[in-house]
DNA sequence: AAGCTTCTCAACCGCCCGGAT
DNA sequence: CATCCGGGCGGTTGAGAAGCT
């Protein structure tokens, strides 16, 4: 436990990554994947630890990335899967093609928190703020319940406070860790129809509670399943056909977990509800049954990645990756080839079980994508750029 | 123009999990 | 069964950029 060996080992380089060490590791991966990541480094003559490697390589260097400003398609999709999952990047990022949890992680900490709050959200639990502090007025007064209070007080503050309590609201994939309540009936008095029920996490119990009174006021605690695997089949989620997301939820949870979160985050786009992402939709339909109404599923059947930026528009290319400058023939585009077989079976596995790319997954992956968008190749000067700038702080950092 | 604050995001840290031994 | 080890994840940090006064 605790810390790596590797990252015990000495003169290892840290911070940035210089150009000549990203092609190394591109290099090295290309021609003969990553295998073990520990042992990447030696082998591609890099003074970094193996997790660092695979952290670069994952979070930057990966040629199926796409980079550049989320879509407010892509904004919305995550605020629902963090309905969902919660802090779970990984898990989002899987339903997100070419973005990673890093990526997300961000994203939801500098700006979709702030985003949600400011129109009356709690970013943790989704609810409107207002039922937040209508629930703290009562909690407050429920002295039977002091535990109760305690806990859900914290839970309450710590939106002015601290965001880290948010695991414990989340679906749990540690059965005896995290499902087992924790004697805390705790979070119940926000979800009255559930009380007395063993709890189960309580952004679920959020969704489920609305979908229980979206669709029978009168249903009581004893018609929730035990397992939430039964509403929230998680396991089977994939990419479907499309790449885009075929979630297989329970349509009717699928629903409420939608209806909950579709607070038309992006009103002032004038888009509705109905053209928002959702997760799942009544009748076994999938996600990607959207695409006539939504044009993040646009783009030949594959992803269209929303509004061209600024900087897109004013031809800047701050965001071309090193794959790209290395110019060889699987680096000429990035977009994923929905209807091919092949990307389709590298989507099929989600960023956990590892899109290892081989490298011969990998040509076959970019060589499709250079089908789909080809771009401009870009001179090392503009693609480094960026890069430059940071360098005098990336270069000599040796531990 | 300078100084300060806020934002962004790449990278690191520490922990957990699961497979191997 | 215990321990080791590598992969993976989420939280956090901090440098640089951008915005503001």
């Amino acid at each position: 436990m605790g810390r790596h060996s590797c990252c015990y080992k000495q003169k290892l380089r840290k911070g940035l990554w210089s150009p000549e060490e990203d092609e190394k590791l591109i290099k090295h991966i290309t021609k003969y994947g990553h295998g073990c990541w520990s042992s990447v480094p030696k082998l591609a003559g890099l003074q970094r630890c193996g997790k660092s490697c695979r952290l670069r390589w994952i979070n930057y260097l990966r040629p199926d990335l796409k980079r550049g400003t989320f879509s407010p398609e892509e904004e919305s999709l995550i605020i629902e899967l963090h309905a969902v999952l919660g802090n779970r990047w990984s898990q989002i990022a899987a339903k997100l093609p070419g973005r990673t949890d890093n990526e997300i992680k961000n994203l939801w900490n500098s700006s979709i928190k702030k985003k949600l709050r400011q129109r009356g959200i709690d970013p943790n639990t989704h609810q409107p703020l207002s039922e937040i502090d209508q629930n703290e007025e009562k909690t407050a007064k429920n002295h039977d319940h002091h535990k109760v209070s305690e806990v859900s007080n914290s839970e309450l503050n710590f939106v002015e406070t601290t965001e880290n309590s948010h695991d414990h609201q989340i679906i749990s994939e540690k059965p005896i860790k995290q499902q087992q309540p924790t004697s805390s009936s705790s979070i119940v008095p926000n979800f009255p129809l559930l009380e007395n029920t063993t709890v189960p996490p309580p952004t679920h119990e959020f969704f489920l509670n609305r979908f229980l009174a979206s669709h029978d006021q009168t249903s009581n605690s004893t018609s929730k399943p035990q397992d939430f695997q039964d509403y929230f089949n998680f396991q089977q989620l994939n990419y479907g056909t499309n790449i885009g997301l075929s979630m297989n939820l329970n349509p009717n949870i699928a629903t409420a977990t939608a209806t909950a979160a579709a607070t038309s985050f992006f009103s002032p786009t004038s888009r509705s509800s109905t053209e928002m992402v959702s997760i799942g939709l009544p009748g076994s339909e999938t996600i990607d049954q959207l695409q006539g109404n939504c044009s993040f599923f646009d783009n030949n059947g594959g992803f269209s990645w929303g509004k061209t930026t600024e900087k897109d528009a004013a031809g800047e290319t701050e965001d071309i990756k090193w794959t790209e400058y290395l110019q060889s023939p699987f680096f000429l585009s990035n977009s994923i080839q929905n209807q091919n077989p092949v990307v389709q079976d590298i989507y099929t596995h989600d960023s956990k079980s590892g899109i290892s790319f081989s490298a011969e997954g990998s040509l076959n992956s970019w060589h499709h994508q250079n089908q789909q968008q080809p771009q401009t190749i870009q001179s090392a000067e503009q693609i480094y750029s960026k890069h430059f700038q940071r360098l005098p702080a990336a270069f000599g950092q040796f531990s």
